[in-house]
Order: structure tokens, then C-alpha cells, then sequence
DNA sequence: AAGAAAAACGACACTGTTGTCGTTTTAAAA
DNA sequence: TTTTAAAACGACAACAGTGTCGTTTTTCTT
């Protein structure tokens, strides 16, 4: 007699918060949303939302929750298996599938901003944030480091330098997105531009980048 | 019998407010930072500060207020007296008087992201970040426009999409100087490999950034 | 159908911050 | 020294958001 309601309906219960407050932090950010704006957009009253969440930043760590630590590697190993190179498979890992620069943006990325820069002073997000920011230099320095001992890519630079600046334009192009209108951002630009640099570091020419990895 | 406190003395506890309130602002970050603070750093009261300031925003603004339109320009142009050839007003103008990258960043750099960012539904703010950006987009676009009529600089990129990546590239490492800690950065190293990136955009040889311009 | 456990509810108390306003203090002018 | 305008003060009301808790509803089990 001890379950009374099946724990599926609980997670989809939860799944459903979770969308719903994604949305929210999309229009408002992660400061201007409150709780009482999940609850209206999950149709959730306050303690019905408690009881699945402790607090905002519970449900936004929820919601960020996705691409944390083997995520990542499972992504590059997927990555890896369509890439024809590492130059290549770089390309694909900065700007997704298709690995070619687009004017689309993560649409939470300045939720993330703010939920990490305000925090930058609190233990835990501060943790939180290193690890990812972690995450992602590992992910970038071993590409570009396989590259460079195949091979493939000069080894002029450091790898992790390297890797480093690749996230710091990534950032530079999410503050941007954030505070400026469509109209005015050049993301495209910017981003081909970006892999022109890449290019010149790594030492790849025009048709190198059509080589296979073995 | 009209002017019963000097006015001098006004722009004075004015000046104190406001240099008290930067340091609350570096210390908390614009968000968490409250009036309340303020006037304890400034040793003013509730109301003496309201006299001066009508709310958080106007202190903020009024810190900032420094580095607006002309006062740009003025800055433009003490650097090219100084400068021998469009390459070093460029460095100069990106890493200050000694045109050259170091770890030091602006300690309000976090807040103004967080001021911006967070307040980017608002359409002050808004206005006034875009103002800033165009700012400092012209302010790079036109050294690189000069450089490139000259000859200094190849022509093989658009000047303005180099100058917005230089622009992205500093917002990223605020970002990152805001939210890891001391050791975990690498800023100068970056900055040097930017530089880097920069020269091979623009065509710059080691020695040839020795040049004169004119 | 009856019973029970837990999920959902929403009113409430609490907190932190803001901006105001009547009063007191200050200091220049008379 | 007296007068007086404005600067400084701090108590206060208002507000927004949070998290809790006793009550109601749901739904699975028997």
C-alpha cells in the first residue's frame, strides 16, 4: 500500500515544470523569473512546485542539468564517429551538426550568464560554473591536442590556449546576443571570421580540411 | 540669499558618494549591491543619498558615465599621438598606455555585464549598451580602416568584423575573469595568442609593426 | 467501495529593499 | 547674531518574492 501514485506520472509531472520553466527563463532571464511565473506557465500552484523543487536555482540546475560531465564525452564521441578529421570534428563540436557558423545561439545563454555571473560569488555556483567551464576546455584541448600529434594541426600554439580562446569568443558572442538586437548582431561574420583565426593557429589550408583522421 | 551651501562642497560629497558606491559595486556586483550599502560605504543617510541619486540605476550610470561619446574620441586621439604606426594604436588602444596584453582587467567589468545583461528587456539600458558597443566598434573599426588604407594592414577582412571580434573577444574575458577565480585564468595568454590572431588577419610581420605612420 | 498515503493546493508570515516625507541640522547671507 | 533655504536625516509604508504548513484532492491498493 506504499505508492500511491506511480512514480512515471511524477516524472513526467517533473518533465513538464521543467519545460515549462524553460520557457521562462528564456523570456525573462534567470533574475526577472520567479517562481510564481513557473508555477502560472506549469500550471502548478506554490506548493505543488516546492514539492518538486527547493528553489529557482534547484529548477534552473534542472534545467542545465543535461550537458554536465560524461555527457560531454558521449557528444564527442558522436561527434567523432561523423567526422571525417579533426579539423572537422573541431568544426562540428564548436557549431553542432552541420559544423559551419549560423546566426543561431543557444537561447538560454544569457540565462546562463546571468545565473552565473551574479553567482560568482556564491561557493556553489562558482564550483558549478568551473566545472563546466572545465568541461568544455577538455573537450576542445583534446581535439585540437589529437590534431596537433597527428599531425593535422601546427603546433605553433598551445592547445590549451587555444582551446581557451575558442570559449572566450563563444562567450564574447553570447554577451552580445544578450544585450544587442537582431539586427545589429553579426554572428555569422564573426564566427567565419573566428575560424579564419583558427585556421592561421591550427595551420590548416583550404583543402587539408577535407582529409581523413586514420 | 539663494545659495545657502556652496555648490562646490555639493559636487564634492556628490564625487564621494560616488567613489564610495564604486567600491560597493566591485565588491557586490550590481545586482546584490543595495543602496543601503551605499550609503554605509559613503556615510550618508537614506534620504541624503535619494538627494543625489534617485535610485541604484543613476548611481551605476553615473560611475559609468565616464567613457561616453566624445570622451572617446579624446581617448582616440591621445593614443595616436603616441602611436608609431596604426598597429601599435591598435594594441595600445586594446591593452592601454603600454600596448601590451597583462592580467589586469577593469575590476567593475562583472557588474557592468551583470547591469547590462540582466537589464536587457529594458529599453534604457538597452539604448545605452548599444551606444557603448557602437562606441567601441567605431573606435576599432576606424583604426583598422586607416591601417588598411594606408597599406599597413591587409585588406582580406572587413575591418568592422575584425573590430567586432575584438570586441567579443574582451566580453569573453570578462566573463571568464568574473566567474573563475585568480589562478584558473589565463588572461594574458589568451590575450597574446589574440594578438596573434590579429596579426595574421591584418598581415602583420614581427618586424613591419615597427613602422612609422606616416 | 473504502481507506490511506502522498500529491496538490493556496493562504500566510516573513524578509529585504525601495522610495517618501516630515523633521532636524547646517551654514551662508543678512 | 539672527534668519532661512536647502541639505541631511531616519522612521515608515509599500511592495515583491520566498518558503512553509495545515487542508483538500487525487489515485492507487485492498
Amino acid at each position: 500500500m506504499s505508492p500511491k501514485v506511480s512514480q512515471e506520472h511524477m516524472e513526467q509531472r517533473r518533465a513538464e515544470i521543467l519545460k515549462a520553466a524553460e520557457e521562462v527563463f528564456i523570456e525573462y532571464g534567470y533574475e526577472r523569473a520567479t517562481m510564481k511565473h513557473i508555477m502560472d506557465a506549469a500550471n502548478v500552484s506554490r506548493g505543488g512546485l516546492y514539492q518538486y523543487f527547493a528553489s529557482k536555482e534547484a529548477v534552473f540546475e534542472a534545467i542545465m542539468g543535461e550537458l554536465l560531465d560524461g555527457e560531454l564525452d558521449d557528444a564527442l564521441d558522436m561527434v567523432k564517429e561523423n567526422a571525417t578529421s579533426y579539423w572537422d570534428m573541431l568544426m562540428k563540436t564548436i557549431f553542432g551538426e552541420d559544423g559551419k557558423p549560423d546566426d543561431d545561439m543557444d537561447p538560454l545563454a544569457p540565462a546562463k550568464l546571468e545565473y552565473f555571473i551574479i553567482g560568482r560569488n556564491d561557493e556553489h555556483r562558482r564550483a558549478y560554473g568551473k566545472n563546466r567551464y572545465n568541461n568544455g576546455l577538455r573537450l576542445y584541448a583534446n581535439i585540437i591536442e589529437h590534431g596537433q600529434r597527428s599531425g593535422e594541426f601546427s603546433t605553433r600554439f598551445d592547445h590549451e590556449i587555444i582551446a581557451r580562446s575558442i570559449i572566450a569568443f563563444i562567450d564574447g558572442l553570447a554577451v552580445e546576443d544578450a544585450m544587442l538586437s537582431k539586427e545589429d548582431l553579426k554572428i555569422k561574420e564573426q564566427s567565419t571570421l573566428f575560424v579564419e583565426y583558427l585556421k592561421m593557429a591550427l595551420g590548416i589550408s583550404e583543402h587539408s580540411s577535407a582529409g581523413n583522421i586514420k
